[in-house]
DNA sequence: GATAGCTGGTTTCCGTCGGAAACCGGAACA
DNA sequence: TGTTCCGGTTTCCGACGGAAACCAGCTATC
């Protein structure tokens, strides 16, 4: 059977619904070549409260995209590296980044010109 | 100021918010290359439903990635195409589609060492 | 003539998920 | 003694997503 993210029952469809996250994309683009402590992440990504970060990154871990390695420091410090595999996908969605901030003027223009199309037909 | 996905305050963020999504993804991969019906779309893509579909649709079109075009036939019929600006992006989240299909043999081994060890250290 | 079915949606309802904030223990520091 | 830092977990609530019903207009079937 080969895998079809279409297929509602393909495991490849719940990794997709996994890494299409908004979320794991940024940690993911964030950790490409360079491991990250906790609280090193959530600081680089603000609006990440600590509870999703702490589900994304045990999520990512189960994967097999990131390794969680905690060191006997004082505090205890846990670094997070992403896998050969995590590397990887993380070239992947940041593509994914790249075309955001590539394509950001083209898609504010389209979303005045449909808005302002709304008012119109409004009037 | 240059684009930075990182920044909340930036709109590229509110871009990706929305391309990295899961629906958003499977509906551009669908429509690239060949324009689809609303009813077409929700067949191909099982476990859509009608409401988050139409939402996604209207969201893409506000974005300028994709048109909508209603067909006076009978009854009505509705297509949905890829602008050249869609057609762009559909290539790039496919390549997260891909990286599922290809990658997910790894991804389940994963999972399965992962489980496994927390059943271990349970016991 | 009534019923079912197609089209593309909208509305209603409810469960689940995400975000905000509080709380945790342990140690250094003031 | 109180504060800060670490990496989380817990609690609470509002918002979002999914399931299903409902809609109008026309057609094909019985």
């Amino acid at each position: 059977m080969q895998p079809d993210a279409y297929d509602p029952a393909c495991p490849t469809r719940l990794v997709l619904d996994r890494i299409a996250d908004k979320w794991a994309v940024l940690v993911l683009g964030l950790l490409a070549g360079r491991p990250t402590r906790f609280n090193a992440i959530r600081r680089a990504v603000p609006g990440l409260s600590q509870k999703v970060l702490a589900e994304t990154l045990r999520r990512l871990e189960r994967d097999g995209l990131l390794t969680r390695t905690a060191f006997a420091t004082v505090p205890v410090t846990v670094e997070y590296a992403l896998t050969p595999l995590g590397e990887t996908l993380a070239e992947t969605v940041d593509a994914l980044r790249v075309w955001a901030e590539t394509h950001i003027g083209a898609v504010q223009s389209a979303q005045r010109a449909y808005d302002s199309r709304l008012v119109e037909g409004a009037a």
